[in-house]
RNA sequence: GUGGAUGUAGCUCAAUUGGUUAGAGCACUCGGUUGUGGUCCGAGCGGCUGCCGGUUCAAAUCCGGUCAUCCACCCCA
């Protein structure tokens, strides 16, 4: 693939059309297959969305990191395995002029791990946690909740292999939902280290070996290539194989044996809602010992999982770095998430809400209110069409982005030194003295601060969906300890947040 | 990559089953109101009916192809 077209990608036409001028063309440019727009409309949803991801970060420590959109493709090549579908067919890669083979990452562990490795962050304190919220790019067929470019939110910690840290992980993805009011089941599994998944996956494959006959198409293919996907195939004869398969579990060595039940009994004292799922096996080739992902409680097949992650232990050896440097991180898919948050059909609360309008009439008053407009701009939220003449339009477009007071500025104004505040709830309308506009504003506005603030959130229901109430699940004995005390600590804060008096500062 | 459904105005949908100039609601612009928003009334703007070809006196409508979107599978977040 090569960059040789400077035209904008149009679809069916030919060069003769291109060059005659017409008066409409615009349908012919359109987004590329799996790609779309997110416009302004919903960028609140996707805000809302950020910024608890950005929270996240923030209460466990997590830096930012931005890592290029392009890497080498050995970046990917090497980590998530040749054999996988991701590497194997839905890589948009290519080759750039000067001959490199670049991809459009199609995930984020790998290109921190290349960070963490290039810039020498194992001399720092370890773990060395890293937070990042990007697009990622995937040559798939697009669907419900899929898409080429999509985005993720991930954290990944590098340089620790103590079982709190898995547990932790899992719990900061779950209360990143949980803060957006999404229900999520955690599934968790382990597929040991490299030593112990040998041994296992040749024990799935004399099993498998047995039946041959009942596996699907893909499944024979898969037993030679990655005997574990085998197992959350779906296919209705895999699926009864299934039921005597051989359980990783049983094959764990001592050390993994030990360090998942110890992640399980972490998961246990934070009350997590979780369930030890023996079918999932990730995608990607890096993983070892501790898996997990998130599912919307009403999904409970998985197919459309909000996340997941699990430990990486081999990865950054494998790509150059310092022998035996442990790591787990997991990512969160914020299509899904914000598509989750739509259709819940929240009263979310538009990050630009203004305050005040400024309307003005006439010359000498339009330089006037141009000038007023800057002097009060730090102090409240504002609004105006300085390039509208007419007073109709203006206050139309005052209503329109619902302001609470309209400020007009008039030639007869201007000539006694005073405006006139329109309060637009009821059209009642005051003369006030040009040089007290501030306080006399500020005052009226004070009526409003009780439902005021960019908090996200203004409704009963929305407050109620996103309070940090446990969801309730059905995992028996486990529900009946229901001692909240460890876990309530650190989500109080994020009930403030939440809360209306949390004013405008979130954007 | 495989299978299914669907493409008409910015959006949601009509068009009496092949028959005049493709309609409506919402939205947008203007006017009714020369300095006053929401409601109301009136007018206007907006369509290569996805695209290409075929059948026909006649195609949004039927046929073939193509592209796109959506859904499912594969896989994944």
């Amino acid at each position: 693939m090569e960059f040789i077209h400077c035209m904008p990608r149009t679809k069916n036409i030919d060069k003769e059309s291109l060059d005659k001028p017409r008066k409409k063309r615009s349908r012919e440019f359109i987004t590329v297959t799996g790609m779309r727009d997110i416009l302004p409309q919903d960028q609140k949803y996707w805000q809302l969305a950020e910024n608890a991801a950005v929270k996240i970060a923030n209460d466990y420590g997590y830096g930012k990191i931005d890592t290029p959109v392009l890497e080498y493709v050995d970046v990917f090549a090497k980590g998530i395995g040749k054999q996988t579908d991701i590497v194997e067919k839905e890589m948009f890669a290519f080759v750039d002029q000067g001959g490199d083979n670049l991809v459009l990452r199609p995930e984020g562990t790998a290109s921190v791990v290349r960070a963490f490795i290039q810039h020498g962050f194992l001399n720092q304190p370890q773990p060395v946690r890293f937070f990042y919220y990007g697009s990622m790019f995937r040559h798939e067929k697009p669907q419900s909740g899929r898409f080429r470019q999509f985005y993720q939110a991930g954290y990944e910690a590098i340089g620790e292999d103590g079982p709190a840290l898995d547990a932790q992980l899992i719990l900061m993805g779950y209360n990143l939902l949980n803060d957006l009011g999404i229900e999520a089941v955690i599934q968790v599994n382990s597929i040991g280290c490299s030593v112990c998944r040998e041994e296992y996956k040749k024990a799935l494959v004399k099993y498998y070996r047995q039946h041959v006959k009942k596996l699907c198409e893909n499944c024979e293919s898969r037993l030679a290539k990655n005997p574990l996907r085998l197992l959350d195939c779906k296919e209705p004869g895999c699926q009864e194989l299934k039921a005597d398969v051989p359980q990783i579990l049983d094959y764990l060595d001592d050390d993994c044996k030990k360090h998942f039940m110890k992640v399980l009994e972490y998961l246990d004292e934070l009350n997590l809602p979780y369930a030890l799922n023996p079918w999932i096996v990730r995608g990607l080739d890096y993983y070892n010992r501790t898996i997990f992902e998130y599912w919307s409680a009403d999904d409970l097949e998985g197919k459309n999982a909000l996340g997941g992650g699990g430990r990486y232990d081999g990865l950054v050896e494998l790509m150059g770095g310092r022998e035996n440097t442990p790591a787990c991180g997991f990512s969160i898919g914020m299509d899904r998430v914000v598509a989750k948050l739509r259709d819940r059909n929240l009263d979310v609360a538009e990050p630009y809400q203004p305050d005040v309008f400024i309307a003005q009439l006439g010359e000498s008053a339009k330089k006037k209110a141009l000038v007023l407009y800057e002097a009060l701009r730090h102090k409240f939220k504002l609004s105006q069409a300085f390039y509208k003449d007419g007073l109709k339009a203006q206050l139309e477009q005052a209503n329109r982005s619902k302001v609470k007071y309209c400020l007009i500025l008039g030639q007869k104004e201007v000539s006694d030194g005073t405006i006139m505040f329109r309060d637009m709830n009821g059209g009642v309308q005051e003369i006030v003295d040009f040089n007290k506009i501030e306080t006399e504003l500020t005052k009226r506005l004070e009526k409003y601060s009780g439902d005021e603030g960019v908090a996200v959130i203004d409704t009963e229901e929305t407050k109620a969906a996103l309070s940090h109430k446990r969801f309730k699940h059905d995992y028996g004995e486990r529900e009946a300890e229901n001692d909240l005390n460890t876990i309530d600590e650190p989500a109080e804060p994020a009930i403030d947040d939440a809360a209306p008096d949390a004013g405008g500062e979130d954007y």
